[in-house]
DNA sequence: CGCTTTTATTGAACGATGTTCAATTGAATA
DNA sequence: TATTCAATTGAACATCGTTCAATAAAAGCG
């Protein structure tokens, strides 16, 4: 069989992706399998070598994807009035990765093979999230140089993405049940100088 | 063949984890399978399904070991004197972290199938890090309440686990080029409200 | 409309993976 | 020496990512 354009090229690769994020999200990174992916969509697994470069690129796509819909929600929580930011954005962090914990996990938990590097289109994606944070936090590190900012805006991103990851894997619980957003909520102040 | 009894099977389990861990740190996680550990000690695939319950509990007895290497590593930086240990011991973890860069990874890159938990050993092992780290810096929170430490200390260590993620993925560096150490530092300076 | 060209799609094939387990064989025991 | 025991094997199984010659359907053309 051939030529089935039951779906334009593009309307497939959404299709293939849509598909891929559905079973990560159901069943994680070791669930995500070519095999299953076409299935899914009722094509041959050798088809989505069409789409995709390997099964490596459409994990980065559908990385990439969640990138873009944690931007959507941080977005949305940089609304706020500047003084509410600090914690409407974490809220919004650790809301986001409760609602999506597979596929938040993905995002760290899959690595490229050795020497391999992401794409171009990536790094930018990322760049572009710090700097959401960056300018709604900006009004808040006004007495701050722009090199100080900078590091402590990465410092907190980088924060929060290790407690949200040791939670995840429930590597935080110790002792006493230590709550993650208390925890993202106690950096972002001690950061800011609060 | 049977029972060649070329090793005790305590010299055994440990030839094969010491193997696990010499293709780890070579060749990161992606490398790490059980018939190139089997080949490298020179028995069959089989036989260490009589060591290990599985790949994963393979993986899980290098990490548990890791855990075990970086305790000595920042226990050494806790002599120090009360004022200096916070650089010392940031200093401490980004050694260990750049001199087994894939060991480190492997930490946490690795994750049990889903409803599987980690061993009870584990945990522990991890509360002790965590605990070294308290009492170290315990002299230079003497004004905070017991929780507000713990609060602290499992911060700092989430931060510093999310900076030295990042970075190994080379995931941290956007515009400016950020030295993951310095972030650190800035993280448990403030952390320690200093 | 028929013929040719193009190309999207297939699915068998390859090498490698984790895991199992009946068979084997060397050591220990009697 | 004969018997028991258990450590070790390696073939077998299902699955994996990936490749690619074959194919069939669409597009182009006369």
């Amino acid at each position: 069989m051939a030529r089935r354009s039951d779906h334009a090229p593009d309307e497939l690769k959404r299709l293939a992706s849509d598909a891929g994020r559905a079973i990560a999200s159901e069943e994680g990174l070791r669930g995500l399998t070519v095999r299953r992916v076409a299935e899914r969509i009722g094509y041959a697994p050798g088809t989505l070598y069409n789409l995709f470069a390997n099964l490596d690129d459409l994990i980065v796509q559908i990385n990439g994807s969640t990138l873009d819909a944690l931007g959507v929600v941080l977005a949305e929580a940089a609304k706020a009035d500047p003084e509410d930011r600090p914690r409407k954005l974490v809220e919004a962090y650790f809301d986001f990765v409760e609602s999506r914990p597979r596929l938040w996990s993905m995002l760290f938990e899959h690595r490229l093979p050795e020497g391999e590097d992401l794409p171009d289109w990536y790094r930018p994606k990322l760049a572009a999230l710090l700097a959401l944070v960056a300018e709604a936090l900006g009004p808040l590190m006004q007495d701050q140089t722009f090199e100080a900012r900078q590091a402590i805006i990465v410092t907190m991103w980088a924060g929060l993405h290790g407690i949200s990851t040791l939670a995840v894997s429930s590597k935080l619980t110790l002792v006493a049940e230590t709550d993650p957003r208390q925890l993202g909520h106690l950096l972002v102040q001690r950061m800011l100088g609060r």
